[in-house]
Formats: C-alpha cells, sequence, structure tokens
DNA sequence: CAAATTATTATACGCCGTATAATAACGTCG
DNA sequence: CGACGTTATTATACGGCGTATAATAATTTG
C-alpha cells in the first residue's frame, strides 16, 4: 500500500464510506473502551488521515451521535401482542443493544449532547404504549419515566463494570438481574 | 501578590490544604461543568501550581474520587423511623445530593474508577434496610438494584439536562417527578 | 477546456494530564 | 548550632488530544 498524498483519490479507488467509519468507531469502543476512540486511532485503524473523518461527521461529538444512532436506530417495540408485552418488549430491546456495546453507553451519557436524540424517542414511544394499555396520560408519563431512569441506572452499573474489565469474561448475571427488575416492576404498573 | 519562586512556602504563609481544593474543584464542577474542571484551571483558580495538586491527590481520578467521598460521605438513612421511611430517606438523601451538583454526577458516571465506591455502600446500606423492612434477602437485593439503578437514572437524567444549559434556570419539575416515581415505587415494594 | 467543487492529506495550534527535576523551607539529630 | 534528609512547592517539558487552516488533486460543471 503506497502512501497517498493530499488530493481528491481517483475514482476506481473505492471511497471510504460513512458507515465504514461508523462501523470500525464502533469495534474500537467495543474492544478497547472510550478513551480508546480517538480520532487518530480511528482514522489510523481506518486506513485514512485523521482529519477525514470531519468530512463525514462534525465532530467528534457528531460521530458519537451518529454512532448512537446507527445503534438504537433499530430499536423499536414489538408490533403484536398486547401493550403490556410491548412494553416489556421495547425495554427489552434497547437494554440488549446497550449490553452489546457498554462503551457506547457511557459515550452517550457522558456528552450532554449526545444523549437526547435517541432517549426521547424511546421515552415518548414507551409513553404511547403505556397508554395503549389503558394507564392515564399522567400515570403513563410517571411509569414512563420509572422504566426508562431504571434502564438507564442499569444500564450504567454494566457500563462501568464493563469498562473496569474490558477483555475480560462479562459478568454473567447482569442480564437476568435487569429482567428479574423490570418484571418487577412491570407487575407494579 | 508577588510572584514565588519554585520550593517550600515559609510556615507563617498559610498551607494550600487539599479541603480547599475540593471545594474550588467543586465551584468549578457546579460553574462550568465537567469540562470546564482540568488540573490547570483548578491549580489557578486556588493559586497554586497544577503540579501542587497531585501532592495532595494522586491523578485527576483521585481528586474526582476524593470529591465524590466529600459529597456523598454524608449520604445515610435516617436513625429512627420505621424501615419502609428509612428507606425513603436514604434515596431521598442521595438523590438531593445528586441535584445539588449535576456535573459531578457525570463526573462520577462517566469515570469507571470513581464510580463503585460510594454506590456500593449505598446499595448495602439500602439492603440492609429492605431486610428490616421484612422482605427476604432475595427481594431485598432485587429492590435494592431497582431502587438505585432508578435514582441512578434520574440523577443522570437530571446531570445530561444540567450540562446542556449551565447557568440557566434549573428545570422546576426534577425532584417532583423523582419523588412522585419513588412513591410509586415505594408503594410496589 | 477552464473553472468550480469535492475529497483527501499536511501542518500546526492550543489545550490536556502528568513525568521529571530543581528549589527552598522545615525537622531532626549529632 | 550546623549539617542533612524530608517535604511542599514550582519550572519545564513530553506526548497525545481535538481540530482550524491551508494545500492538493480528482471530478463535475459550464
Amino acid at each position: 500500500m503506497t502512501k497517498r498524498g493530499p488530493g481528491r483519490p481517483s475514482a476506481n479507488t473505492e471511497a471510504v464510506s460513512p458507515s465504514k467509519i461508523l462501523s470500525e468507531a464502533l469495534a474500537i469502543l467495543d474492544a478497547k473502551g472510550l478513551e480508546g476512540l480517538t480520532m487518530r486511532a480511528l482514522a489510523a485503524r481506518v486506513g485514512i488521515n485523521p482529519m477525514t473523518i470531519y468530512h463525514h461527521f462534525v465532530d467528534r461529538d457528531g460521530l458519537t451521535r451518529a454512532l448512537a444512532d446507527s445503534v438504537y436506530s433499530a430499536v423499536h417495540p414489538p408490533e403484536d401482542g398486547d401493550p403490556r408485552a410491548r412494553v416489556a418488549g421495547l425495554i427489552a430491546a434497547y437494554h440488549s443493544e446497550v449490553l452489546k456495546h457498554p462503551a457506547l453507553t457511557l459515550a452517550i451519557f457522558s456528552r450532554p449532547s449526545v444523549f437526547p436524540g435517541h432517549a426521547r424517542r424511546i421515552t415518548s414511544d414507551l409513553n404511547k404504549l403505556l397508554e395503549e394499555a389503558g394507564l392515564s396520560p399522567d400515570r403513563s408519563q410517571l411509569w414512563g419515566h420509572i422504566l426508562v431512569d431504571y434502564t438507564h441506572g442499569a444500564a450504567l452499573a454494566v457500563a462501568l463494570a464493563g469498562e473496569h474489565n474490558l477483555s475480560q469474561s462479562p459478568s454473567p448475571n447482569t442480564g437476568d438481574s435487569f429482567d428479574d427488575g423490570l418484571n418487577e416492576l412491570l407487575k407494579a404498573l
């Protein structure tokens, strides 16, 4: 691989796509944690100049936002089932993505500008589902907050534990204890 | 104030105490958020050389740990009252400190090495209280996790909102909605 | 085919945390 | 009381970070 100077690449060489950058960024995040994901490290891994990333994303926060979008855009409530089961399904889907990428969770939570987007949508989905389940608007909002806050708190615990021992075997009970708590909450709902 | 060169300060000049450094650090955190708290900015505010901080704290994480300790060491369950009320009191005390220093919450949550200390103690206090309230050990642990995770999730929401608009008027409903959720959870307990 | 646009790289700036070393006052002990 | 080790501080410097600015070369457009 000969070194390339500055200038637009010729058309036959395949382009550096944003999605390639995102997937490599996620790989670094999963492997090395939040501190391992630097613009320079990402560029090196993709094989491009650090500044090229800025052509596709406004800045580091923009990159993280895009990363969060790409991961959480798949989180939706199941289409069938009784409303209560759909609530459980939505939270479970959300939590499942969190478990897959603990360091991404930490990145989202530690950067104020990254957080709101996906959390707002999921909260609003949840509120709608709770109303469909027969709760009053007030109680839907109350329980929406309870469930989302509980999920975020649990996610945080997982993310922090994960950062502490990257590349060690994951603690085997995180998923179960979350589900137990969620079931208990749904009973009270 | 004449500039001082290197060397130990004379005895009549009052010492730079760790607690002074901590209180100024907390002031910066409250005023400028997590990103405003740098070793250099803190040193400038205290009026000392950045490296002097390292005489009192091992590194930036150590400083943050000490900060968290100084704030959260006052969080304990009330000594009287029925066990359920003491649970509520402990969680409320914890949450109250969180509300006072949103950026500290964020600092704790984003640094894996800072988090565990105070959270573990509070969780263990909580578990004991729940057993005193008559719950089985299993259910005490389950509800301990639920309550702590809920509190952390809610704290996170406050912290992130606070970082977004530092020095603006705080959102007036954060405290109430937390208490509403907590009451609902305690009913189900 | 010239000019504008676009995708990339090169260089550099100002921060950051902190390692290392120098310095000056203090405490100890003969 | 003086030598000397200890302690609290400052000075300097290093490597890494995000990213502003500018140069460069291929493509697209008129």
